[in-house]
RNA sequence: GCCCAUGUAGCUCAGUGGUAGAGCACUCCCUUGGUAAGGGAGAGGUCAUGCGUUCAAUCCGCAUCAUGGGCACCA
């Protein structure tokens, strides 16, 4: 006599075991229906799911956010079904959910073409609408290991095999369709409705590139059409503010092949970079960190002391010249250890910090090159402070604290924080290991901030913070860090004369706000969408006449707010103003000056914003005003 | 680095086994027009690079480079 608790605290009692789906069914035939699996005492199920004792029930349908991961599981499978009825020769090997759907690794003779893929999606709506029901079978590991040898699945043999003897197995089967699969599942293939394949890519078998490429489909799936809708939408927004489209249409950058990876800044781009430079110069000298800047390039003998010849130096530039060996500096920290060793250094002077716009080059392989996101060439906003191990708590503090004041100035609000700790390969000590990862963690904690841990993420020389924005249309970047070094300072020999007159390692962090000048930059392109606020506009108002007439105005109106340290140019060409509008609208340009006729008689200037808003004629006095305040505002 | 796709004018893109086309941008002319495209004329390309197949290659094949989507990598 199980006795059923549902979620709205209401009771069911029923005479014998029952199904979810029998209990959906007893509350009404519209739940019955839209059930798609339920929550048996906090535990997914399918619908088939029999209950035999008191339980704490939820039915789950598509408004459950666990409904839309059924969903898209059910629709891996689905697509798994469409392949081997169209390429019965083709291996299945897993098909997990993913954020905003799923995807589906096959073996096949070749790749999936375009072509393909409709098909597939095709015979996946096909077989939706026969609505075969989806049930469970369970089955011993050995015997299932059998199943799908015989029938020609090696991976999925191979993945089986993987589980501990013993283990049962659950087996999904639709149609004849039939998948190793822990479940749920929805109850049968005619719920699935809201889905689209979206791209055919290769893929690792098992994640390893010493292993074999499969084919990768992917899919996004929902419970509701409305949802898919916006979602395909979010792309194309996405896609219309991708940084390396909006940098050729605001002439900001360029790429060219003589030079992958590595960015061309045109003079709007430079001032953009300019501008961003300039800020964190400022934050730097606000927070004690001094300016600091090192060679280029480096003797080899250098990076074999720091390790990192032996570790990248396949991803390293060289050059040689009079029978010496160089790098490209691929990152700036020997150099401000240089700096720091030169002189001998006192507890008093610790904690010590070093800020350097520091240039570095990293070959980076050239599959991971991707536009101002991934370069080979790259500007780090890279600071260092060497300090006691006492110290770092308070470094972490303060640096959280500075980093999300600048993270807030360009209306990143939503910050994520995660926590790296020691991998398998490591150097240092364990107590110090233990040390450093509990000042980071608990410098958080003071932060006030929740993070997340990833084990064996940290650099082999210490743990670290990572620092993650979410960006104007939601996606996730990672760009500040800390970490935590315990070992370069001792290789190059850096020390300081401690309270006792002892020589001791200081303890090195590595920081950075933004990481990456090109990357960020990449990221505020597409936050903004172009539209940059006042202070970051490479060009910020523009003066345009109607007519000749107004043409020396139109320059004097120019020449005064360049005076004033405005980013202004005049536009007099013989174009009719509607025109001139469109364009500078098109570059997304701030402010838009009209001077015609009435405005040069009057001494005013009529005053458009870049979304069309028309703000009348002012006095120029009232509108350097205006944009003294807003710049300032940032 | 691996899989797939792509590479034609400054930009966005058509196109063909017989050495190329549009729109915008650019130059010149007309037009002096009040808030998102006025009109006309002109100039502009070794069709990514190399090697093949062919009487003939921008088009077909191979290789290379770059870019794009993923995977792997990211000190």
């Amino acid at each position: 006599m199980p006795n059923i608790r549902l979620p709205d605290g209401s009771q069911k009692t029923f005479p014998e075991p029952v199904t979810v789906a029998e209990v959906a069914q007893s509350i009404g035939a519209g739940l019955a229906r839209a059930a798609l699996a339920g929550k048996v005492n906090g535990k997914l199920v399918d619908t088939s799911h029999r209950i035999d004792a008191d339980a704490d029930l939820q039915i789950i349908t598509e408004r459950d956010p666990e409904g839309v991961e059924i969903l898209r599981h059910s629709t891996a499978h689905l697509l798994a079904h469409a392949v081997k009825e169209l390429y019965p020769d083709a291996q299945v090997t897993i098909g997990p959910v993913i954020e905003n759907g799923f995807y589906y690794d096959f073996s096949y003779k070749r790749p999936f073409t375009p072509e393909d893929l409709a098909a597939i999606e095709k015979r996946m709506m096909e077989i939706s609408r026969k609505d075969f029901p989806v049930t469970r079978k369970v089955m011993p590991r050995d015997a299932a290991v059998d199943f799908f040898r015989k029938q020609g699945e090696e991976y999925k043999a191979q993945i089986i095999a993987a589980i501990p003897q013993g283990d049962t197995i659950s087996l999904y089967e639709q149609g004849g369709f039939v998948d190793l699969c822990r479940g749920p599942h929805v109850p049968s293939t005619g719920k699935l409705k809201t889905f689209k394949l979206m791209r055919v890519a290769g893929a690792y078998w098992r994640g390893d590139s010493k292993n074999e490429m499969l084919q990768r489909i992917y899919g996004t799936a929902w419970g509701k059409k409305e949802d898919q809708d916006a979602y395909l939408k979010m792309l194309e927004e996405a896609e219309k503010r991708d940084h390396r489209r909006l940098g050729t249409q605001l002439d900001l950058f360029h790429f060219q092949e003589e030079a992958p990876g590595l960015a061309f800044w045109h003079p709007k781009g430079w001032v953009l970079w300019q501008a961003l430079e300039q800020y964190l110069r400022r934050v730097y000298r606000d927070n004690g960190y001094q300016e600091v800047r090192g060679p280029q390039i480096l003797e080899r003998s250098l990076w074999e002391r720091t390790g990192h010849w032996e570790n990248f130096k396949d991803n390293m530039f060289t050059t040689s010249s009079e029978n010496r060996d160089y790098a490209l500096k691929p990152m700036n920290c020997p150099g401000h250890i240089l700096i720091y060793n030169k002189g001998v250094r006192s507890y008093r002077e610790l904690p010590l910090r070093y800020g350097e716009f520091g240039s570095c080059h990293r070959n980076e392989p050239s599959g991971a090159l991707h536009g101002l996101m991934r370069v080979r060439g790259f500007v780090q906003d890279d600071g260092h402070i060497f300090c006691t191990e006492e110290q770092i708590l308070g470094e972490c503090v303060a640096f959280t604290a500075l980093l999300q004041k600048v993270y807030r100035d360009f209306g990143f609000t939503d910050v994520i924080y995660r926590v790296a700790t020691r991998p398998a390969k490591r150097i240092g000590a364990d107590e110090s290991w233990d040390r450093a990862e509990a000042a980071l963690q608990q410098a958080l904690n003071e932060s006030k901030v929740g993070f997340s841990v990833s084990p064996g993420e940290g650099a082999f020389y210490g743990p670290k913070i990572e620092y993650s924005l979410k960006d104007g249309i939601g996606r996730v970047w990672q760009c500040g860090t800390m970490q935590v070094d315990f070992s370069m300072p001792g290789r190059l020999g850096a020390e300081y004369v401690a309270e006792d007159n002892v020589r001791r390692t200081p303890v090195m962090l590595h920081r950075a706000i933004v990481g990456s000048m090109e990357r960020f930059l990449g990221i505020l392109i597409e936050h903004y969408a172009g539209a940059f606020p006042l202070w970051l506009a490479p060009q910020q108002v523009v003066v345009m006449n109607i007519t000749e007439r107004q043409a020396s105005y139109a320059q004097r109106v120019k020449d005064a707010l360049v005076q004033r340290g405005f980013r202004a140019f005049s536009d007099l060409r013989n174009e009719k103003i509607s025109y001139k509008i469109r364009e500078h609208s098109l570059q997304k340009l701030p402010y838009q000056l009209v001077v015609g006729d009435k405005e040069m008689q009057a001494g005013t200037v009529a005053v458009r914003t870049r979304s069309g808003e028309d703000l009348g004629a002012m006095p120029l006095e009232t509108f350097t005003e205006r944009l003294a305040s807003e710049a300032q505002a940032q």
